[in-house]
DNA sequence: TTACGGCAGTTGTCATACAGATTATTCTGC
DNA sequence: GCAGAATAATCTGTATGACAACTGCCGTAA
């Protein structure tokens, strides 16, 4: 039998008999290699099979984690994709949120509970004072979205968004504009926050896939699609 | 992003796109290093994680393989699984196939080209002649799915439907019926694939969002929506 | 023919070093 | 004293080189 097999079975057991908590971070590698007293190739090699699995999860000068489910594989999925794809794929992606957003918008309408609309007002104004500082703004309005898929009462798309977060601000900073195109953000953003707040379902969906057409277009515009 | 996942998704692209047939073995890890200008550490990285994935075998002293199905280690793992399995929410994610499927199956009856065609025959095909085994019948009903997915021609799709592919046959073999069950899949499958041979985008989505619906609906009845 | 042994090829493990990212700590200017 | 910047410590990712253990194959001797 392998090393890191042995090495699997022993922390896979841990995590199934709860000693180790979602969300915990295990011990470092150099840690784990003297309490096995293996080498650090055999204890990478066991993570990563167990990562392959979906039940750790690593975080780069951070340490690994125990995955909260099988949402995290789902997660690591998309990232390792989204993460790879260069720069030509900006249209995939908004394709790909038109369509997922739009569903999110109409479903937050209504399940979205006080907390996740007052949460939105909270952004909205936070972007008001942010619009000088680009960054900012973007990170703003990306959360903004991601705060909409948590609302719409599926762990998937919040899931699924959440992982292309990364992505989706880069789109966000490419795609500037002049003061209009600010404005018309915080119009149309306010717009899906007022439908959702009234529970109109259908009017927050077509408020939401009208903003995303338009931010389409304007990166189309910008950047000639590339 | 990470070397070694650059590399996962190269040799599963490989393995997907039907270039590697099952069984067979992959170059040594030593020519990879070569062909794809890395390390053996990242190469070793990613056949381990593919490896978790249940994608990839090795053999000490010979080789590292393709497997032979996802579903033979599905079942091998099912110990290392069930404990997840268990808290799965079904509705959730057939609600959350419904969209996403939806907009595949549109944008398959417009991107998808001779091969995804040839490749859709052939899963209803098989999919006649194992009527009488639940197991396999479930897995080529989500490959139907998948292949689809690969079709829309946006990779986003595809990649976050593949991976809740395990999700997705469980659920589809827990969605058991009788022979008139089985029938109405054929049917609402068959009527899917000719809107997408005609071209027939918005025809294609419609099918597509009756079929997972009827899915739902039987699903819901039989297991009261657990 | 058959059994054995050796050889080349391949995966498994070890050790070391450094790069790149994150987190904790200390220092500095006020 | 304190916020913020600079620095150190920690941790994962990658590269490199070496050797052990195993497999498959081929040639040779009984």
């Amino acid at each position: 039998m392998q090393r890191s097999a042995k090495i699997i079975r022993l922390i896979e057991s841990e995590i199934f008999d709860g000693k180790m908590p979602v969300g915990q971070r295990l011990e470092s590698e150099e840690k784990l290699c003297e309490r096995f007293g293996v080498s650090r190739t055999v204890i990478r090699e066991a993570i990563q099979q167990l990562r392959g699995r979906g039940l750790l999860r690593t975080l780069k000068g951070s340490g690994t984690y125990i995955a909260e489910s099988n949402l995290d594989t789902l997660a690591n999925a998309v990232e390792a994709y989204s993460a790879l794809a260069e720069d030509l794929d900006f249209l995939e992606l908004i394709d790909f949120r038109i369509m997922i957003e739009t569903e999110c918008a109409r479903l937050a309408a209504i399940h979205a509970g006080e907390v996740v609309i007052r949460e939105l007002r909270s952004i909205m104004e936070a972007m008001r004072q942010s619009k000088s500082d680009r960054a900012e703004f973007s990170r703003l309005d990306i959360s903004f979205h991601l705060v909409i898929a948590r609302g719409s009462g599926n762990r998937i798309y919040a899931t699924v968004l959440r992982a292309l977060e990364k992505k989706c601000i880069d789109y966000a900073r490419r795609n500037r504009g002049d003061s209009d195109w600010f404005q018309s953000i915080m119009i149309t953003h306010q717009a899906i926050l007022d439908a959702i707040e009234n529970g109109k379902s259908e009017v927050a969906a077509e408020a939401m896939h009208k903003h995303l057409l338009s931010s389409r277009r304007h990166f189309v515009d910008l950047t000639g699609g590339v």
